[in-house]
DNA sequence: TCATGCCATGGAACCGGTTCCGAATGGGGA
DNA sequence: TCCCCATTCGGAACCGGTTCCATGGCATGA
């Protein structure tokens, strides 16, 4: 037990009224007089009542709270993901719990905690695979589950076919007449079950054998996921003299950003010596010139948080499964053309103190 | 009302115990004796009992969630404290309840909701200025309230002196023998209360002061915090002809990436023609070898977090107002020394299908 | 005038844990 | 053998909303 606080009752009494008035005051009921109404809200404003979440959440039997299970933030692509997510369920008046997963571990933990503390409503998962055994026990319980970057049978999902977008960027080299075509990559994580990265190796590897041209191991390179690490790889393929691949593709923007800081670092002339294709069309890309695959991220967490309010209102998730499109961004790091400057999307003004672009300009960019 | 579940009386009954045991059994009180611990527990899994969260939290009297406010998450800074701000309430068995803020009303709403619904029982505020009136009343309240990346008197806070990082990185273009510096930062936003940019333009106009060298307002731009907006403004500063800034004072490392690639178009060297220092070190500074303000970002979310769980406990946070420091990290956009090569921090090695960069690197990077 | 029905309302029962008080049990010491 | 204290346990009271049912008042129609 503990020390009572302002209650309903409390308000209730003061009001002269009943606690089931003061309650329908509080949910907006239409069942109440418009003078019972103003005495009511009178009274709370007087006593500062303020209603308690967890009384609530007990009574209706449920928190209005939902998890949201997502790994390595810091990326950028899993971070609009994010921001897409708790924008929706914000607006649908639900709370967003976040667990930040960083090992096999730590997603046990977290989700024994969600599922046998009953603290949310519902689960969604970005960009990260359950376990079999949780899915069953989840599925068993009946708790809402939608994942996003992530598919999976009879769940709601928002996906993309990673394979076919490897295929894609490797098409693109392909049509502008390279054949060393080399990959980067990320290292396997199998305990997250993080598979875009292999995914877009097998449509990479599709693409050039729909080609007619064999895999070349030695082209081929893997790595933690930073710029560094596909620095240092992508120079060691540029030491192959000049068995060297002409083009590479990388399985994120982050890592072309390595493969463009190595290039320069080898004097190597983009894209006349070395072109370079990315993955998710980061600001990044498209600020250091880029070519890339454009996947709507943003759009992956809002349309995976839609389904989820849906589910939590007893709906059916309209499009049980989404599979989001992709399409290649051609820009300097493979074509060549000098893109437009972007001054045009701007309007620089002089202002009081040096020159300004006016706020409004941020809606123009993102 | 609604249906029953399974609960802690169910347990009660089928175990032939009384509930106040069972609760004990949950929490882990040591008077239990073995037997009975025993039963209980064989109780609580036939059964599949889950306890729940709410009820729980109605009878203690707290809600074991934190609230944060953030904005707009996608800064690279941000998420970084954002990021150690959840792991550190994670491992406190806190949940981390994440609102983002894009404007004015949105943060009022949110506090409102956070205030008035008692659903967390602390606030952290990462970069966001809290109206006055709110902080009023959050104090009055009670609520534990830690600001990460701000700082209001009494109030525990992480937090670090803008002004001085904007002397420290103007200072260092200085002391190359640049004379005309300018300066590319935010718009301000005085609705979210967002100042870092306008405090380091601060310090650079100080430092120019202590340099004898008044501001030309020409050479000072200010637009959305973007690279594409930066690269728009840096290019309209390059076309000032023989009056064009010698080097250039970023806000952020994000504005930084943009001046280096307009720079590039412009044909201008760097840091020859052009020197150029941001603020961050983001990773992206890294990669792109741009000299940067190093501010611990990550150690402000965990700071400030750490400060939370202690006043949870009710204890006093220990240092109660916390001054992160800063220091310049010198790279070749403002040296021209090539940096080493970052091989030797990773072991490649050949791996099955191709070179491969082993998981443990990426301890090294970050 | 009386029956009918609707609307606003009061309040008991309930959601499922926690906590505290009192009781039962058992062992040790005198 | 009896007393005392520590350990273990049962369960009532309680935390603060929600909901449903019963009730009373008033207007409408016959």
């Amino acid at each position: 037990m503990r020390k009572p606080t302002i209650s309903i009752a409390t308000v209730a009494a003061e009001a002269g009224v009943g606690v089931g008035t003061v309650s329908r005051v509080l949910n907006g009921s239409d069942q109440v007089s418009e003078a019972t109404l103003k005495r009511v809200l009178g009274t709370i404003e007087r006593l500062d009542y303020r209603p308690l979440r967890s009384a609530s959440s007990l009574s209706k039997g449920r928190t209005d709270a939902v998890g949201i299970l997502v790994s390595v933030i810091t990326r950028p692509s899993v971070m609009a993901r994010l921001v897409g997510v708790i924008d929706v369920l914000s607006d649908a008046g639900l709370d967003a719990v976040v667990f930040n997963v960083d090992n096999r571990a730590q997603l046990d933990r977290h989700l024994s905690s969600i599922i046998d503390q009953r603290r949310v409503d519902g689960i969604i998962s970005i960009s990260l695979r359950i376990p079999k055994e949780r899915i069953a026990r989840i599925r068993k319980l009946a708790i809402p589950l939608v994942l996003v970057d992530n598919s999976l049978p009879n769940l709601p999902c928002v996906y993309i076919d990673d394979v076919a977008g490897g295929k894609l960027a490797t098409e693109h080299l392909l049509s502008l007449g390279h054949r060393r075509i080399g990959f980067i990559g990320d290292n396997a994580r199998s305990d997250l079950g993080m598979s875009a990265s292999e995914n877009r190796y097998a449509g990479y590897l599709m693409a050039l054998e729909a080609a007619g041209i064999g895999p070349d191991f030695d082209l081929v390179a893997r790595g933690p996921h930073s710029s560094e690490a596909a620095a240092v790889l992508a120079s060691a393929l540029f030491e192959l003299g000049k068995r060297r691949p002409t083009a590479i593709f990388a399985s994120s923007d982050t890592l072309a950003v390595g493969v463009i800081k190595a290039a320069q670092q080898h004097r190597l002339k983009i894209p006349d010596d070395l072109a370079v294709i990315g993955f998710d069309n980061l600001e990044v890309s498209s600020i250091l010139d880029i070519s890339t695959v454009n996947q709507p991220l943003l759009e992956s967490g809002t349309k995976g948080a839609s389904k989820m309010v849906s589910l939590l209102n007893g709906e059916i998730a309209k499009p049980h499964r989404e599979e989001l499109v992709l399409d290649v961004v051609p820009r300097g790091s493979s074509l060549g053309i000098q893109r437009n400057s972007p001054t045009k999307l701007y309007g620089v003004v002089e202002g009081p103190k040096g020159l300004q672009i006016l706020q409004g300009g941020e809606e123009l960019v993102s």
